[in-house]
DNA sequence: GCCGATCTGGACCGCACGGTCCAGTACGAT
DNA sequence: ATCGTACTGGACCGTGCGGTCCAGATCGGC
C-alpha cells in the first residue's frame, strides 16, 4: 500500500519481460525493503504474471541478488574518469572541482543512495552480496580513490605536490567531499542542491590544496 | 536460528523484566533486523512470557522503538569532551588526537556500529524514528561537531588557527576522522584495531593542522 | 498447421509470526 | 486470609506471503 502497484504493459518476448521485473523488483525492494516486498506486487507493477519472475529468478533471494548485481555494475560502467584531469599542475583546483562534483552527482542520486541504504540493510542477511559488495575493488568511490591515488603520486614525483603517501591524500579528498552527503543521504533522503554540491567540492578542493601545496609553488 | 534463544534468568520485579526484554530486544533486532525479528524468540532471551512483553510495550513497533530510542539517549549521555581540551594552542595536535580517538572508540564500536546500520534500515519504514533521528541536534558527531566548532572559533579569534568558518572547518576533521572507519563499518562489522584508529587519528589531526595553521606560528 | 516454449491468471498450500486469550501461580500489601 | 498485580505457558487465531500447480492462451519456427 504505500507504494502504487500501477499494471504496465511490459513489450513481449524475453528480454522485455525480465528488464520489466528487473525494474519493478528495484522499484519495491529500494522502496520496500527485502522482507517487505511482496512478489505479487513487483509481478503487477511489472505487468507480468508471478509464475514469470519464478521462471526468471527462481525465487525471491535471487531476484534480489540479480537487482543488486544490476545495480552495481551498471554504477561501476558509468563511473569514468577524464584521463586528462589532474595532469597540469596550474589546473589542479579546477581540475579536482570538476571531478568531485562528477562523483558527488552521481553518490548522492537518490536513487543510489536509496540503493546504498538497501544494501547497507541487507548485507549481513545474503552472504551472496558479500562477495559483490563487501571488500570494496569495484563501485564508484574505489574507482575514484584509485584515479586520484595514481594521479596525486605522479604529481608528487614532479614536485608539484607534497604526499609522501598518495592512497592517503586521495582518501583525504574524498572523506572531505562524502561526509556532507553521507550526513545527509544516510537516513531517508534529502535533496542537495547543485549549488550546495558545488559548494562542498570548492570547500573539498580548497582545503585539499592548502594541505598538499607544495612550498615551492606557495603564494 | 541465526541468534541462540539461551533463556536467561530475569530478575523478579518489573523493572528487571523490563530491562530483560529491552536487552534480547535490542540484541534481536541488531542482529535480526526489525522484520526478521521474532517476538517468541525475544520473549525466549529475555526470560519472559511473550504476554509479559505485550503488558509493558504494546506491540512489535513500540517495542522497537523503545530499544533504539534508549540506545540513542544512552549513546548520548555517553558523549562528554573534557572541557580543557582545545584550548592551548601548542597543544593542539595532542587534543585534537585524544578527541579523535574518543570519538572514534565510540562511534566504531561493534554494537554502536550495528544499531547505525539498524536505524539506517528502518528509518524509512517508522515515521515516529524520524523525529528521534532525523534531523540531527543530537548524537555523537553532531555533539563533537558543536564541541569543535565552539573551540575552533575561539582558536581563530585569538590568532592560532586561520579559520573563517569554524563550522566548516570543524566538519572537515570529523570528515577525516569518520571517513576510512564509515566506510568499513558500512557492510557487516569489520573490526578496527586501535593500532589503526590511531593512525586514522594522527593523519586527520596532521592534515588539519596543516591546512588551518596560522602563517604566524609556521616552522 | 503443428510443436514447443513462454506467459497468464488464479486457485491453492504451508508456514511463520504478530497478537490474543485464559487458567493458573507467585507475591507483596493491608 | 484476602485481594490485586504481575507473570507464566501454551493453546489459539488470522493473515500475509513465498512458492507451486495447472489449464488455457499466444506466438515464433519448421
Amino acid at each position: 500500500m504505500t507504494t502504487a502497484a500501477t499494471p504496465v504493459e511490459a513489450p513481449r518476448g524475453l528480454p522485455g519481460k525480465r528488464a520489466a521485473i528487473m525494474r519493478a523488483a528495484t522499484h519495491i525492494f529500494v522502496t520496500a525493503g527485502y522482507e517487505r516486498a511482496n512478489l505479487d506486487t513487483i509481478a503487477t507493477e511489472a505487468g507480468v504474471s508471478k509464475q514469470t519472475i519464478y521462471n526468471h529468478f527462481g525465487d525471491k533471494e535471487r531476484l534480489f541478488i540479480a537487482v543488486v548485481d544490476e545495480a552495481r555494475s551498471g554504477a561501476d560502467r558509468a563511473t569514468e574518469f577524464d584521463e586528462s584531469l589532474l595532469d597540469d599542475p596550474a589546473a589542479l583546483e579546477q581540475d579536482l572541482l570538476v571531478l568531485g562534483r562528477q562523483f558527488l552527482s552521481t553518490a548522492l542520486d537518490p536513487q543510489v543512495s536509496a540503493l546504498r541504504r538497501l544494501i547497507i540493510a541487507e548485507v549481513a542477511h545474503h552472504p551472496a552480496l558479500h562477495r559483490s559488495c563487501g571488500d570494496g575493488e569495484a563501485g564508484s568511490a574505489p574507482k575514484l580513490l584509485g584515479f586520484l591515488t595514481q594521479r596525486i603520486a605522479l604529481l608528487a614525483a614532479r614536485g608539484d605536490l607534497v604526499a609522501e603517501r598518495p592512497a592517503r591524500a586521495a582518501a583525504h579528498f574524498v572523506s572531505l567531499l562524502t561526509y556532507e552527503g553521507q550526513q545527509r543521504s544516510k537516513y531517508g533522503t534529502v535533496a542537495i542542491s547543485p549549488g550546495e554540491i558545488d559548494d562542498i567540492c570548492i570547500d573539498a578542493a580548497d582545503l585539499f590544496i592548502r594541505a598538499y601545496r607544495s612550498p615551492a609553488t606557495r603564494s
